[in-house]
DNA sequence: AGATCTGTCTACCATATGGTAAGTGACCAA
DNA sequence: TTGGTCACTTACCATATGGTAGACAGATCT
């Protein structure tokens, strides 16, 4: 049985599996990775991956939990930001998109919950379940104080997460859209979608 | 060799075939799904399945054909709708509203063609790549001539389908925020999109 | 030094999966 | 009647997969 526990810093043997894991399900999808594979690429034996993660649930289950406080932290950083409404908003795209440049992956995890239903999405959900319970209360106050057109605020927050999701994540359909993954093309993105968020929310005055 | 082509009408054994494939392929994903489990809800045998289609694969993309086919009938009619800017765009997202109430597989087989790479892909975005390029260019002509609010059309087009599609598809996180799959919720969200939309490109005049 | 613990490995295994080969009954044209 | 096609079936198979059992080398403890 392992000792330490599943923060596993550095480059120690369950990090390298869990960053293998993250990176495999973000893109290939969770049903579609087998520990065999990952073993392969982390040149190392299955039996490895299953002494430190005793079934491929429990290997899901590690990579949700880290990436969701990885996210987790990301957005509380940013939502500390002071400052009136949209310039908020505005922090919390733009900590985004720096992440989604950091870790593509996270980002591509993220997507892949919708998919895998409870218990694996319910656990994900319920670590940011604060942040979106802030959020929603955040706009709402914005709209009350008149700096925010007015719209329902869990569904404002579904619509800005999914543009953002699928600005960072569409990868087939923005190369069918001539959007090459660059980094250029990555701040050309962010650009539109805080252009299109501000004409969406500001009011004018 | 099968003889009837791959329209397969009404409730034949290939359309049947096809109904479920795009059932398991849009929830459950296309590597999750086996062809003993599809067999098995149909009550017929795996082989029966590999009689009308030869492979896994010949099946899912006939599964896309017939629903990038659909997708684009359904999208074809109401471009066809005359009108000024907002008006078409409305009646473009009402109508994939519409879609999703009816048929909300086709909307999750959308949402899984990010994850299958090419070739899969690629051949759906093939079929709709006319209808997106007529999309892109109505949008410019509109900013042009002033009925909307500048925005990169390609970009904006990846905003709209981003945010319907989440809108449409992203059941857990929904569910999280305290929103029920019913009907009326599906109509409560669809005059929250459009009202974002409207906010977002109608020009003040 | 000997015992114990840690991390990784070799050796297997039951099951599931996509796919091949060949058979069977119904229908139909000659 | 007979031969052939059609739709579907039973009988298999090679491979991949998640997982169990246990060996083995090195470090650590007594």
């Amino acid at each position: 049985m392992p000792t330490s526990n599943g923060v596993a810093d550095g480059n120690s043997t369950p990090a390298r599996i869990l960053d293998a894991a993250l990176a495999s399900f973000a893109t290939r999808g969770y049903e579609a990775t087998s520990l065999d594979a990952l073993a392969a690429g982390l040149e190392v034996r299955k039996q490895t991956i299953l002494y430190w993660f005793p079934s491929k649930e429990v290997l899901l289950d590690a990579v949700i939990d880290r990436s969701a406080a990885e996210l987790s932290l990301a957005l509380e950083g940013s939502l500390a930001t002071a400052g009136t409404g949209w310039v908020r908003v505005e922090a919390v795209v733009r900590s985004v998109f720096r992440l989604a440049a950091r870790q593509p992956e996270l980002l591509g995890l993220v997507r892949e919950m919708g998919r895998l239903g409870p218990p694996a999405a319910t656990r994900f959900v319920a670590v940011l379940e604060p942040l979106v319970a802030r959020a929603s209360q955040f706009l709402e106050a914005e709209m009350d104080s008149g700096h925010m057109r007015r719209h329902e605020p869990r569904l404002l927050l579904l619509t800005i997460y999914s543009t953002v999701i699928g600005m960072l994540t569409e990868v087939e359909l923005l190369r069918a859209l001539g959007e090459e993954p660059t980094a250029r093309s990555l701040v050309r993105r962010r650009a539109e979608i805080l252009d299109l968020l501000r004409s969406a929310l500001v009011t004018v005055p």
